[in-house]
DNA sequence: GATCAGCCTTGATCGAAATCAATTTCGGAC
DNA sequence: GTCCGAAATTGATTTCGATCAAGGCTGATC
């Protein structure tokens, strides 16, 4: 466990701003009360590590603030994101209690943290919760299996493409804007933090983006500030059916 | 739905060979009973598809024997395989009624199947069930997420050695045969299949069993039939920490 | 037993991304 | 404003796997 962790003020269950998105989406009353008592909050900076695969871990969180990222690491250095952690995921597996990836703040981070034990207990006790936690797990799978076909299957330009269109959907669902049009947003991750997520190189992802620069597809501003023009240009880049992909 | 299912005569739940690995293995007396008078068996040649992606599909089902595979098509034909399915392995996805990916019978393949409306208010009345469900999920998404390592990060002979090995491992465990040592099973994939499974192209395949074969990693035997002399050797192509991966 | 088709192997060549190697940009500390 | 270092860009070259192209096996069918 990193060293800086800090308490933070109680925060009321019933303002949270995951309250309807996380694990606990279905608790009500004495189910949201028996949570509010044994959560705790963590914070870690950017760049801290949560966790070390390998390591023990006691508890099971929900990331309520920030981004974080799991990834796997070979013996000699190559490493893979696996996942991307967002306002609402979930943080670790009941009934297992090392970690199996490493998880690193790339933001500050704030997580919901409940000592595993007592969670278990109450998972057995609360099926609202197993529900939730199936459901948030199937989406994830899904999420994983969209990524493997990127993975495997897609070029550099259109793994560029679909992370910059994965980030700008996202963006734009939190903030309630269109997904149509002009898009803008700031990467929350560094090229080198791409490449890892997308089995490339860091210079190749540079490369890749200023690509689509030159090509009108995405504006840059700073190395951070992204302004997609046409939102349909970079779907069409993408290489998914862009139209639901189903036949007449 | 394919043109050639069978009906077959109804199995005791008592005797079915995955009893104890699938959704229902934690379903005892009455929730047996019940699950018993719902169920009914299909079964599908080799090379059939059981669905294709984007067909409705209005059940859910457990593979019993045989094995299928679960894979994402792109428009132009690229195609990446993103699940393999095996006895007791859970197909389908309550709350979802299109199929979100194309089922294939890679052998002869039975399942059992249950209409997806009566499950998930079983599933609903009866803990037992999403219970499960939700450990073979998350086991589910372990595997998506060390294929991930291995799409996106391992060299085309690490990941030939990977798929042997992890086809020899499986077939040790249902066998109860030794992990260590000489180890020998069939392939049930063709070239292709591997292929489409590690995001390589059938040449590739090829030549990286050939250079396998050519260093005495393995021994082939026809096209299809495996040995593996020493076990340790192969783990030792696959690039993954081999000792448990824990630090003293 | 000849024929055929599907599956597999092997060879030659090409090309996309990795690697190696300088710079350049930018954001923050002073 | 200046300085510093991390992050990013860009260029040159190499390499691994894809692609293009012939054949070879093997088991099923007649």
């Amino acid at each position: 466990m990193a060293a800086n962790d800090q308490a933070l003020a109680h925060v009321d269950c019933g303002n949270c701003p995951i309250r309807h998105r996380a694990v606990c989406a279905r608790c009500e009353g004495d189910e949201l009360r028996q949570l509010e008592e044994m959560k705790y909050y963590r914070t870690y900076d950017a760049g801290q590590t949560v966790v070390w695969s390998g390591d023990k871990m006691d508890f099971v969180a929900s990331v309520v603030e920030g981004i974080a990222t799991l990834s796997q690491t070979m013996e000699d250095g190559r490493t893979q994101m696996v996942g991307l952690l967002l306002p609402s995921d979930f943080v670790g597996r009941p009934g297992r209690d090392t970690a199996a990836y490493d998880v690193v703040a790339t933001t500050r981070l704030t997580v919901c943290c409940f000592r595993k034990k007592p969670f278990e207990q109450m998972m057995q006790e609360t099926p609202h919760i197993g529900q939730r936690l199936l459901e948030m797990t199937l989406d994830e799978l899904d999420a994983a299996r969209e990524w493997m076909l990127l993975l495997g299957r897609k070029t550099a330009r259109e793994k560029i493409a679909s992370l910059l269109a994965i980030i700008a959907r996202r963006d734009a669902t939190l903030n309630l804007a269109s997904i149509t049009g002009r898009v803008v947003f700031d990467l929350p991750l560094t090229r080198e933090a791409m490449a890892d997520y997308l089995g490339l190189t860091l210079e190749t992802v540079s490369r890749q983006i200023s690509a689509l620069k030159r090509d009108g597809v995405i504006q840059l501003e700073g190395k951070r500030h992204i302004t997609i023009p046409d939102m349909q240009q970079l779907l069409d880049e993408t290489g998914d059916d862009t139209d639901g992909g189903m036949l007449a």
